[in-house]
DNA sequence: CATATATCGAACAGTTTGTTCGCTAACGAT
DNA sequence: ATCGTTAGCGAACAAACTGTTCGATATATG
C-alpha cells in the first residue's frame, strides 16, 4: 500500500482513538477526526465511507491482534480438545485485551460502546463455537453460544472497570460460572 | 399537571415508540417525531432538552410499568424467600416486557440499544440485590451481580430477536445457567 | 524522469438541530 | 362567565454537520 495512505489511516485511526478517550462514539464528529488527524476533508472520505465504517475498520484492526492466535490455529486446523487449551487461549485473549485497556476504557465508556461489544461477539463466537459443554442442559445451542460469548464480553468490560484483577483471576471467574465443561 | 401539556407528552410518546418499531432510533429524527405528534416543533424543545432525554424519560415510563410489582414490594418489605418467588418474579416481568416487544425491537436494534440496556440493567440490579446464590463460588460479590444482571438483560435481547419462545421458556432458560440457587 | 495517484481545500447543496418571538388557543381559579 | 396565566403554534433563523465535486499540488513508484 501506499506509503501517504498508510500515514493518512494511521493519522486516522490515531485521532479516532484519542477522541474515544475523551468523549463518547456519538459525540464525536467526521470533522473533529479530521481536524485532530489533520488531513483535507475529501481525504477522510476517501479512506471511510462513514463513521461507522471507521469504527468498524478500526475494531476488525485491533481484533485482529487480539486473535492473532485463535485464528492462525483455524487456518491450520489445529482445533484445541480440552478444557485446558480453552482456558489458556481465554487467558491470553485477556492479556491481548489488557495491553488495549485504554481504548478500551474510551470506547465502552456506557454509549460508545455497544458497537464494540458487537463486533467483539462476532469473533468470540467464532472462539466458543467448538467448546460449548457436551453436558446438554436443555438448552437451544444458539442460545447457550449467546449466553457464553455475552458472559465472556461482559466479563470483560467489567474488568475494564475494575482493573485491579489479573488476566489469570479474571479468567477464573469466567470460569466459574461458564457452561463449558 | 395542564391537560394540554399530558396530552402533548402523550402524543410524543406515541409518535417515538410507533417510530421504533419502523426504524431504529438513531435514524429517527426529531423532525419526524414532531410531524408524526402532530406537534409545533417549539413544543417539542419545550418538553425534552434532546432526542435522548426523550428516550431517558421513556425508558422511566415503561419500567415504572415492568417494575410497578416489584417496587410495591420493596416499598413493604416483603422480600421474597425462595427461589420459586423469584422464578415467579422473572417470568411477571417477561410478560411485561413482551408487551412492550414491538418497542424494545426498535430501541435494541442499534448503537442507542446501550442506552436501555444500561437502564434496564440499574433497575434489574434491584430485583437481584438479595437473590444471589449463598453457594460461595469464591466470586467477588460485584462479579457476580453484574454476572447475573448482564445475563438476564441479554437473555432479553436474545429473546426479542427470537420472538418464538414463551415467557415460561426464557424464564428456565436463564435459571438453567444462572447461579442463583 | 515520467506517470500515476493521493492529498488538499474551497465550494456547494442538503439535512438537522435548537432557539426566538409574536400570535392564538386553552386552561383553571374565582 | 370572566380574566390572568400558561401552552402551543409555526415561520424564520443561525449554526453545525454531512457527503460530494473538482482543479491544483505534492508524493510515490517504476
Amino acid at each position: 500500500m501506499d506509503r501517504r495512505q498508510k500515514k493518512t489511516r494511521q493519522a486516522v485511526y490515531q485521532a479516532f482513538t484519542s477522541l474515544l478517550e475523551e468523549k463518547s462514539y456519538s459525540n464525536i464528529t467526521v470533522q473533529e477526526i479530521i481536524d485532530r488527524a489533520n488531513i483535507g476533508r475529501s481525504t477522510f472520505y476517501a479512506h471511510f465511507e462513514t463513521k461507522d465504517e471507521l469504527l468498524k475498520a478500526l475494531c476488525a484492526e485491533i481484533f485482529e491482534h487480539v486473535f492473532s492466535e485463535h485464528l492462525a490455529k483455524e487456518r491450520t486446523h489445529d482445533f484445541s480438545g480440552g478444557e485446558r487449551e480453552i482456558r489458556a487461549e481465554i487467558t491470553h485473549i485477556l492479556y491481548h485485551l489488557r495491553d488495549s485497556a485504554g481504548f478500551l476504557r474510551g470506547i465502552l465508556a456506557c454509549e460508545s460502546g455497544e458497537m464494540f461489544m458487537r463486533y467483539f461477539k462476532e469473533y468470540m463466537e467464532q472462539v466458543f463455537e467448538g467448546e460449548l459443554g457436551k453436558r446438554d442442559l436443555g438448552l437451544p445451542r444458539a442460545y447457550l453460544l449467546n449466553h457464553t460469548v455475552c458472559d465472556f464480553a461482559e466479563t470483560v468490560r467489567w474488568w475494564i472497570k475494575h482493573a485491579q484483577y489479573s488476566p489469570e483471576e479474571i479468567s477464573d471467574f469466567f470460569f466459574k460460572t461458564a457452561p463449558l465443561a
